[in-house]
DNA sequence: CGGGATCCCAAGCGATACTG
DNA sequence: CAGTATCGCTTGGGATCCCG
């Protein structure tokens, strides 16, 4: 018997639901990179080194009794696991863990690598949406092996993984031919430099680009949220 | 060996560390509840009917070593434990956690009751701000055998347990006579239908207050984060 | 009586091996 | 590729006991 009978914690409230549906020890960060498109087995399974596969396996099945994810056969592609509307509603769960986490992070473990949809989720949670600039913007970055490619377009932001990933991306349409204006290669902590905001730049390494395109970067991507309103009025 | 050296996932990165730090069971309950005050290890443990004791303790002191919470001794009242800065920069965690679950939950079980510190949490939840309506307005809520005390006034949001708390309630200062302009009794089912915003009022009994002013609490007190701007520009 | 610590059992987790 | 099976270890659950 593979999937528990979600233990309860003898609550009714939003919180202790929320915890019994996806509190499981692995749970939220299969979501996490569920949240950066379908995925397979193995694709999870890469994503999250350390995850034993018969927990992968419980965990996608409670996934899904909970209505969280969804099976989805693809045509000479196999098999992928999906978000439902109720699992793409987690975003602002695993954004509010990005943004703590990322506070309370320092040095990076031995063994602890950056992966590439975990890399592709802080950015999501560092993004400050800014109609203002609707110019869409492309930047990669490089972090050990993983890379992404992070396009912004006034509110909208897009991270699609760069590498042999076999799983074919959506390639959205509205996203035609933007040249890349910023590529860096970071060390962990670089990443965290960056998005933490700090003016240090030891373990940032600007492959190309100039200094204005970090600089407005720097500016759309931060974690903390702040959320002075500055001048009066 | 209470305190057990954070089983890693091996990641470097936000939500992967938020988890290892509060991704326990019970944990992020605990938190929930401290968001509410400062409380002594029996009222958590009241408030928790179904932790064990030896969890609730190892999950206090894993709690503290992750800095999240702090024991404090206070004069002739025993020992409370609170949240550190760091832990009260978990109530955006819990927020979500809440509008989530309460999207989710649907009967509640034969054994499940509303606490008092997970109502005012999800009264925190959903909450929203509305500077427009300065003057202080108090409601009074009951479910069940808790019961809670609301008082808004424009962005601010008190939320006080009544009842036999042993615990002495800071009684903001700022906070002084304020007329209670409504009470309500409410069956769990009530209280997820009125934050809902659901019309139908089933299990919402008005003790006393006119229907204007329940109409200005659903106002006010709504979960979904409908981010929809709906005029346009 | 508040604030835990100890004990024991069951259930979940982790690693490896194996299969359709 | 996408899991299942097995097994030992670690945690969680529940009850009891201890100490100031």
């Amino acid at each position: 018997m593979a999937v528990r009978q979600a233990r309860g914690f003898g609550q009714y409230g939003g919180a202790a639901r929320a915890l019994e549906r996806v509190g499981e020890r692995w749970a939220l960060l299969v979501v996490r990179d569920l949240l950066a498109g379908p995925r397979r087995y193995t694709d999870l399974k890469a994503g999250l080194p350390r995850i034993p596969t018969n927990i992968l396996s419980d965990r996608l099945k409670e996934l899904q009794e909970a209505g969280v994810v969804r099976r989805v056969p693809i045509a000479r592609c196999g098999l992928v696991y999906e978000l439902t509307d109720a699992g793409r509603d987690l975003a602002p769960v695993v954004t509010a863990l990005e943004r703590w986490g990322w506070a309370q992070l320092g040095e990076p473990g031995d063994d602890e690598a950056v992966t590439r949809d975990g890399l592709a989720s802080a950015l999501r949670a560092a993004f400050r949406a800014d109609a203002s600039e609707p110019a869409p913007v492309r930047t990669v970055l490089r972090v050990g092996e993983v890379a992404v490619a992070v396009t912004t377009a006034g509110d909208d932001l897009d991270v699609v993984p760069i590498g042999d990933d076999a799983l074919p991306q959506p390639l959205r349409p509205d996203a035609p031919e933007v040249e890349t204006a910023l590529e860096l290669d970071l060390d962990p902590q670089g990443l965290r430099a960056l998005l933490a905001g700090e003016a240090d730049a030891a373990g940032i390494r600007v492959i190309s680009g100039d200094p204005g395109a970090l600089a407005a970067f720097r500016a759309r991507f931060r974690m903390q949220a702040d959320d002075v309103d500055p001048a009066a009025g």
